[in-house]
DNA sequence: TCTTTAATTAAGTAAATGCTAAAATACATC
DNA sequence: GATGTATTTTAGCATTTACTTAATTAAAGA
């Protein structure tokens, strides 16, 4: 069900993690507000958008015209989990050289 | 400093991200006994990890003909941290109600 | 209803990506 | 020095990506 690569795809492009980061920040944000930010038209936005709701990170309700877009949590919860399991596993006592002594037998 | 687009591309692809998973896990290993793990060529396999190394994820050390990679704790150190951060938006008491009442202003 | 505002879908294109086979590099051993 | 092992670099190719303009959908207000 976690599908970590395509969250990372969807984050790897600078406009999309902008919008992101954004949203984080400030909550929910109409798709013209958001696209304000950038030099790209008004579609390419939509399709980024589109992107990031297809990756689960993005719901989007309407409001008259506007659709507004804010941060599905449980979208982003699998990579907080990740990277919180990377960050233990180089903090946890263990540390390069102690992997490397301990992985002699199998590598060799 | 931290390109965090850079970072998440690198990690997009299932085969550079199952490679990154196990090195975390087990520690450090060579290019050949990485690869083993999928369908695709030597080649593939060592641009994967030139892509790693690049954004700063990995570190390389010549033992014999073996090229060993490791993790570099750096080079995920700014994702840890941003998804961290992440985390606080949505559990630090403020959920997307409120921030969208907050927002009606700037909003509107 | 006609116009304006907001956003999306569709179609087409240039650039980037991930792969392959072939060639090159590097070290170890015979 | 020649051979085998491990890996990388190069060149070429098919697919995917991010963008554009044009057309479409939808709601608001005159």
């Amino acid at each position: 069900m976690p599908d970590l690569p395509q969250t990372f795809a969807a984050l790897a492009d600078p406009v999309r993690f902008a919008i992101v980061d954004r949203l984080l920040r400030e909550g929910e944000l109409s798709a013209g507000d958001l696209g304000k930010d950038f030099d790209i038209s008004a579609p390419a936005v939509s399709q980024h958008l589109g992107i990031l709701r297809e990756a689960g990170i993005l719901t989007r309700r309407a409001r008259a015209q506007k659709r507004l877009y804010s941060v599905e949590p449980q979208g982003l919860s699998d990579l907080v989990d990740w990277a919180n399991a990377a960050r233990q596993f180089w903090e946890s006592g263990m540390n390069r050289l102690e992997r490397a002594l301990k992985n002699q037998g199998p590598t060799q």
